[in-house]
RNA sequence: GCGUCGGUACUCAAGUGGUCAACGAGGGGAGACUGUAAAUCUCCUGACCUUGGUCUUCGAAGGUUCGAAUCCUUCCCGGCGCACCA
């Protein structure tokens, strides 16, 4: 326990409604709770759990990111917690096992996590978040404790989870382990003792098991905010699995660029989750769409809006500056690696890494992938040698032979 | 333990002695059309030289054969059923 001057605690309806709502899947055990707890005053803590299986973090983790720093700016006690315990087990996926990853993976990974954190999170001043590991508690338990642990739930509670359904259904394999997975993240809720926890929807098993454990262990209602998923029209999640993922160590102009290739449907949901623009845009943003306004431009101010929350109004400004002139004037992006010609083509696109194999060159060159920007002349082959030039290969790739 | 079915490229999934670098679908890349959107059409998607070929791949290792992802043996891993269950 830590004593320290609490700041104020702000009790205003609004925001604490805005807090339960927006960009808010569902709430446990039910929206009055919590909102009677924070409209009291009381100092709660929250914390968001992540698993640093990635190098980085990614747009996906926004989401809870800044539903935590909300309830940071509202003056309470937030935790970021890092599953370096859990990441190494692995967590059931919905086919198979997860593939778990070696401490050294998890460290390495772990580095970026704090930074990119902290551009949303403020882990400094009076009321600073606290940054903690799941290793902490977990990797002390011994197998009694596990047990007395596993002894709270049931087997059939686990198999509610339909990934179980699932692989039962499909006969895939179930490892014992994976059941534990659930407990372990669940026990983490009660060594930090919390109010309340954040996390994705698809999260909200592991959740709701931790809010069971607590009120088993400790008698206390954990509440639990599950965020609506950033996904496209199809339904399916934006995350690292899926490729589509815009990671937050891009660089604005990719960042902007990625978003720009989201498919239309992503406008208003993506606006709603994870842009701070107001209840009142979000209604204008939408009566555009439905009145004809060129989709596009929506989306040239969301990935404004994205950019300008992971790095700035300048970068984000700039960013567009080069989306537009790069590809809706179909001019030469700014930055382009330069290189000497002089060799054959095939050669020099190994060199600089634009194809992983001659093959793939070659392909590329047989599709009229490889063109030069002025002249719009094609390079039909290979080994013909490079000469001074800007070349685009494909729609993402340029390299100037100079 | 016994029986039985299965393990194929990024994923799913065909193939069950030569015509298999291996059907198809998804994903990914490229071209056309565009708003770097979606939809649609076309092509590509193991590596290396290249009209053709060489090498590496179908859980692992051996074997049979002129020739195997395909047959045999052993092993490893999984599903299901039966048996066992202090």
């Amino acid at each position: 326990m830590f004593f320290q001057k609490k700041p104020h605690i702000n009790t205003d309806e609004q925001k604490i409604e805005q807090f339960l709502t927006r960009g808010v899947e569902a709430v446990f055990p039910n929206k009055a709770f919590i909102q009677s707890k924070m409209k009291k005053g009381e100092s709660l803590t929250l914390y968001l759990g992540i698993d640093p299986t990635g190098p980085t973090l990614h747009i996906g983790h926004l989401v809870p990111i800044r539903k935590l720093s909300e309830f940071q700016k509202l003056g309470h006690q937030i935790i970021f917690l890092v599953g370096d315990f859990t990441a190494t087990i692995g967590d059931p996926d919905k086919t198979s096992v997860r593939k778990p990853l070696t401490r050294d993976e998890v460290l390495s990974n772990l580095k970026e996590y704090k930074k990119q954190a902290s551009r949303f999170i403020d882990f400094t001043g009076a009321n600073k978040a606290l940054f903690r590991f799941n290793s902490e508690w977990l990797s002390k338990m011994n197998f009694k404790d596990v047990l007395d642990l596993a002894a709270l739930m049931t087997v059939d509670q686990m198999l509610k989870r339909d990934m179980f359904k699932k692989r039962i259904a499909e006969e895939k394999p179930i490892h014992i382990h994976e059941f534990m997975y659930p407990l372990m993240q669940g026990y983490d809720s009660v060594a930090l003792d919390v109010d309340g926890e954040v996390g994705g929807n698809d999260q909200t098993f592991n959740m709701l098991a931790g809010r069971d454990l607590l009120k088993q262990i400790k008698n206390k209602e954990k509440f639990v905010i599950a965020m609506k998923l950033l996904t496209d029209p199809t339904g399916k999640k934006m995350g690292k699995s899926e490729g589509n993922m815009v990671a937050l160590n891009q660089t604005p102009e990719d960042m902007f660029g990625k978003v720009m290739s989201w498919s239309d449907g992503m406008i208003v949901p993506a606006f709603e989750i994870v842009t701070d623009v107001s209840i009142d845009t979000l209604q204008d943003i939408k009566h555009k769409l439905v009145g004809g306004e060129n989709p596009k431009n929506l989306k040239i101010k969301l990935a404004s809006e994205i950019v300008t929350l992971c790095f700035g109004e300048k970068e984000s400004e700039q960013a567009r500056h080069a989306f537009e002139q790069t590809f809706s004037k179909g001019e030469v992006p700014e930055d382009i690696e330069e290189v000497s010609g002089g060799k054959a083509w095939i050669d020099v696109a190994i060199e600089q890494s634009l194809v992983e194999s001659k093959g793939e060159f070659r392909r590329l060159i047989e599709g009229g992938a490889v063109s030069e920007m002025t002249t719009g002349e094609k390079i039909t082959d290979p080994n013909t040698v490079a000469v001074t030039g800007v070349y685009k290969i494909g729609k993402r790739r340029f390299i100037k032979i100079i």
